[in-house]
DNA sequence: GTCTATAAATTGATAGAC
DNA sequence: GTCTATCAATTTATAGAC
């Protein structure tokens, strides 16, 4: 059995309605409603409305930086390597596009402290890709001219599915990440 | 000489406004200072906050339009035309990465009737990519199994730029367009 | 921990003088 | 076409009762 705490329904008020309407779109009463409670009590939970944002993009971008990290272990070959990594990673924006947007869209929105502490989890991410491309080069498998581009390129295929993907609609996450990652692999391999 | 108006000055300072701070974060206050003018003049040229944003949007999907489509013209040769097609798309969310976030983060804020105009023009410049990959495809030069996927991924390499993209960084629009035009034409070409 | 009530500031937009 | 002044509504956040 799962108990929802109180907070826990702000969160998810809040992951609705920031990915809905954008940070400043949105209201402390929005998001109480949503929650199901007064304006007032959001504050008992909550410091500020910034802080429910740095909670949201916090657990965000830890979890897309888990998901890719878990993804660059699973095997030794760089390019079946690769093509997980921006499966895993598109699958996830697909899968999370709310959370997705507010961790893409609302950065600017955070603290400078904040924002700070999130930058750190980005650079991760990026180096996670970087790695994966340098190990195969290295190996002579993969052909990589400019890796850090090469790498946001790759990162991009995953994180724009979020600007416009709709859950339900005709393309499935596993038919956009698949699709990703067979690109990903075209753009990389050594020929 | 080149007379610039009230209604551009207000233009171009809702343009700084709407891409450092979004639509919602943006006050008529904010727009009027940059323009050197009172809050009330803003509303002598433009009826509502929103009209100013649906001008600017407008006239930005008009420009990136343009953009591609005489990119589509410039060659008979697919896998030239799509190089082009895409340095340009990419080259032009660079070098104008303020404008760009605003024709791709703040179509939400749009009244309904606006954002119906606008995704016309959307599905114009999804559709003159299509059009580029299937006429490669037809020739026997490229290998694209799902063309409308391939397309959206394509114009993502350009669109994401404008996530991120800083000018007088270390990386120009002209080095990050090359890329992304060399790395789609890796992901398309029939091998 | 939740509520009602409200403070204090800000917001989009307008009125009317010049 | 620009200004000062201001309205009416909304906003973030707090006070204090239960």
């Amino acid at each position: 059995m799962t108990t929802i705490t109180a907070r826990e329904r702000l969160i998810n008020a809040a992951v609705e309605s920031f990915a809905e309407k954008g940070f400043s779109g949105t209201t402390t009463r929005d998001i109480a409603s949503r929650a199901g409670m007064s304006p007032a009590a959001v504050y008992v939970h909550h410091d500020t409305k910034e802080s429910l944002l740095f909670t949201v993009s916090l657990e965000g971008h830890r979890h897309s930086l888990d998901v890719i990290s878990a993804a660059a272990a699973t095997s030794a070959d760089p390019v079946e390597r690769l093509r997980t990594m921006v499966y895993d990673f598109s699958l996830w924006h697909a899968d999370n596009s709310r959370v997705g947007r507010i961790v893409q869209y609302e950065f600017h929105a955070l603290t400078p402290e904040h924002r700070a502490e999130i930058a750190t989890l980005r650079r991760s991410i990026e180096k996670t890709m970087q790695n994966a491309l340098a190990d195969g080069v290295d190996k002579g498998v993969l052909d990589v001219a400019d890796i850090s581009g090469t790498a946001l390129a790759l990162l991009s295929l995953g994180v724009d599915l979020v600007r416009w993907f709709v859950p339900g609609g005709s393309r499935t996450g596993h038919d956009l990440a698949t699709l990703n990652a067979e690109l990903a692999v075209r753009m990389t391999r050594r020929t």
